[in-house]
DNA sequence: TTGAAAGCGATACCAG
DNA sequence: CTGGTATCGCTTTCAA
C-alpha cells in the first residue's frame, strides 16, 4: 500500500531480462519479433514486460541502430484545412509504427529550412514537404541527409527525390478551358502573391496556356495578385468590374478568395454566372453550401496523403518506388456558378 | 570536382572538434550557450560546423541527458478545424526548440493509449491531451512517466496534471440560459453520441442544469444524440419537429451538426427564429457565411493551445505552474438565428 | 575556461 | 535459439 519513498527510475531492458530470466538482447529480439523465441520464453518477458510497466527507450534504440522511425512533416500553416487533409492522409497510413513529427513553415522558405534542420537533428528517418521551392541550404541539408523526401503541393518535375501530387498548371489549364468552352472570352485570374508559391505560379502559368491554346489574347491587366481572405476575393472581384471591356469570368486560386468573389458579387447583385461565372479551386464542402454554390477544382489530397506516406514506407522497408513521380490527378466540380 | 567515392557518414562532434582544434566538450558546450567560450574558440568551432555541415544529434544527446525536448499532442482527429487551431497555438509557441509530435486517437480512448504509449517510447518530455476522460493504463503510464500534462478539450475537475480550457457545462448552460430569456420554452438538445465523450457529456449537463435552474421540466425527450455530419444535423431537427408539443428552439452541439439544421429548417421553409430558433457550439467562419447566419457559441481554441504550451514550458523550466488549472472562458456570438 | 573518462540504454555482430 | 561485447554520439561529472 505504501508508495516507495525512493524515486523509481523508469525500468530499462535489462530489468525486464534479469525478470524473465534471460539476456537483455533476447528481450531486444522478442521486442521486434515475438517469434523467434520458445513460447515459453516469450511468456516470461512478456509477464516480466507487464508486471515492470516497461516501455521500451526508442532513443537508446535509436542512437545504437543509427535510425529513428520519426516522419517529418512540414506544411505552409496547420490552420489551414487544405494541409490537414494531407497530414490525415499520411498520418493514417504511417500509423503507430512511424511517429509523426509537424512543424509549419508559416509560408516562408526560411520557416521550412529551420524546420528541416531541426528535423535533421532529430534524425528523422523521411520528411514530407508541401513546397516544392525550397532554399539552397534546405535541398542540400535533405540530399546530404540521404532520407527519402515526399514532395506534396505540386507535381514539380525537379524533385528533390520523390513527389506524390497533382499538377497545378494542368489544372488551371484545364479550369481556364472549361470557361473557354463555355463562351467565355474576357476571363481575369488572381490568385494570393506568386512569391515563393509555386502553386500560384503554375496555376498562373495554366491559365495563360490555355489562354494561348485558344489564340486568346493575354492581357496583363487580367492577372493579378490580391492578399488572402475574403476580402482579398472582394478586392479582386471590383477590380475586375472595374475594366473596361468588362471580364466575363473569373478565375480565383484559393477556396477563400473564390468564396469572398461570390459573396461579393451577391452583395452587388451581379447575375452569376449569366453576366460573370465565377471559380475557384480547392474545393471544400465550404463551396456546395454557399449560395449559388461554386464550381471549382477538386483536388486529392487526402489521398496525396497517404501516398506520400506509403511511398516513404517502400523506401524505407528497402525497396524502390516506381515512379518517384505520382499524379493523382484533379477534378473539375461543375456547380452553380460557372 | 570530383566527389569523393566512399560514403560519407554524417560529421559527429568529435570531427567538428578535431577541427577546431578543440575537445569535443568544448563543442558540446558552445552549441548549448555561445557565450560560455572565448570569442576566438568560438568562432574556430562555428567555422568549423559550417563546414562540416555538422547538424547535431539529438538523438545521441537525449540518451546522455535522459531528456529530449518533443513535445507530444493528441488530438481526436488531425481534419477537424477545431483540434487544427488548438494545434497551431501549441505550435507558435513551442517554435523549433520543442519538436511537436502529434498522433490522432481516432476519438477512441483506446487509441489514445495507443498514443501514448507510443510517445512515452520516443521519451516525450510533455504531453498535450485534448481528451479528458481516458483509460486507466493511459493515466498509470503517464503518471508513472512523471512529465507534464496538459488537458484541453474541457475545464476538468480532475486533471491528470494540468489544463488550459473552458468549461463546456458553464457555456452551454449560458446558451441554454440565452434561450430561455429570449423566451423559448420548450427547447431540443442534440449533440453526438457521449460515451467516451466528456465534452458532449458537459454540454448536456450544461443545458440540463439551465433547465432547473429556471423551474422548467427537463424532458427526456427533448435530449438525442444523432450522428455526426450535416445529416445527423437535419436528422436532429427532424425529429424535434416531429414532436407534440412542439419544440421552439434546437440547440446542437456542434458547428456542423447546426449547420446541417439550418439548412435543413431552409428546406422546410421554416421561419428562422420566429418560429424556431437554432443555436449551435463550435463557431467558425463557416457560421457566419450561411444564410441566416448561426448564432453560436465560440471557444478560444487558439488561445487555449499557446496557453497549453507556454504552461508546459514553465514546467520543463522547473518552475511551478499556479494556477494548474485555467479557464480560457468561451463567448456567445449573437447572429441570426437565435 | 577546458578536457578525460564514464556512462546513457539500447542494437549489431559474432560465438556457441 | 541464446548470450557476450563493443559500439552509437552525445552529456555528466570531476579534475586540472
Amino acid at each position: 500500500m505504501s508508495k516507495n519513498a525512493s524515486v523509481r527510475r523508469a525500468p530499462r531492458m535489462a530489468d525486464v531480462a534479469a525478470m524473465a530470466g534471460v539476456s537483455g538482447m533476447t528481450v531486444s529480439r522478442v521486442l521486434r519479433d515475438p517469434t523467434c523465441v520458445t513460447p515459453e520464453t516469450l511468456q516470461r518477458i512478456e509477464q516480466a514486460i507487464e508486471a515492470t510497466g516497461y516501455v521500451a527507450n526508442r532513443v537508446a534504440g535509436s542512437l545504437a541502430s543509427r535510425r529513428t522511425n520519426i516522419v517529418g512533416l512540414i506544411v505552409p500553416s496547420l490552420r489551414n484545412s487544405l494541409f490537414v487533409e494531407t497530414i490525415q492522409g499520411v498520418s493514417d497510413v504511417l500509423g503507430t509504427s512511424h511517429p509523426l513529427m509537424i512543424a509549419d513553415s508559416g509560408y516562408s522558405l526560411a520557416g521550412e529550412e529551420a524546420a528541416i534542420r531541426a528535423f535533421l537533428g532529430q534524425r528523422v528517418c523521411a520528411v514530407v514537404l508541401h513546397n516544392t521551392t525550397h532554399t539552397d541550404r534546405s535541398r542540400v541539408m535533405l540530399r546530404e541527409a540521404g532520407i527519402p523526401c515526399v514532395e506534396t503541393g505540386n507535381l514539380t518535375r525537379q524533385p528533390i527525390d520523390m513527389v506524390a501530387s497533382f499538377s497545378n498548371r494542368k489544372a488551371a489549364r484545364a479550369m481556364t478551358a472549361y470557361l473557354i468552352a463555355r463562351g467565355h472570352r474576357r476571363i481575369g485570374f488572381a490568385s494570393l502573391p506568386t512569391d515563393d508559391n509555386d502553386r500560384a505560379e503554375e496555376r498562373r502559368a495554366g491559365y495563360q496556356a490555355a489562354l494561348s491554346r485558344a489564340r486568346m489574347p493575354v492581357d496583363p491587366a487580367l492577372t493579378i495578385e490580391v492578399a488572402a481572405g475574403l476580402a482579398g476575393g472582394a478586392e479582386a472581384l471590383t477590380y475586375f468590374l472595374s475594366l473596361t471591356p468588362a471580364v466575363d469570368a473569373v478565375f480565383l486560386s484559393g477556396d477563400v478568395l473564390a468564396t469572398g468573389a461570390v459573396l461579393e458579387a451577391k452583395r452587388r447583385r451581379i447575375a452569376i454566372p449569366k453576366r460573370l461565372a465565377i471559380v475557384g479551386t480547392d474545393d471544400s464542402d465550404l463551396q456546395e453550401r454557399i449560395s449559388p454554390a461554386v464550381t471549382t477544382l477538386r483536388f486529392p489530397r487526402y489521398d496525396i496523403g497517404r501516398r506520400a506516406a506509403s511511398m516513404l514506407l517502400t523506401r524505407l522497408d528497402g525497396r524502390p518506388v516506381d515512379p518517384a513521380s505520382v499524379d493523382l490527378g484533379f477534378e473539375i466540380v461543375e456547380r452553380a456558378t460557372a
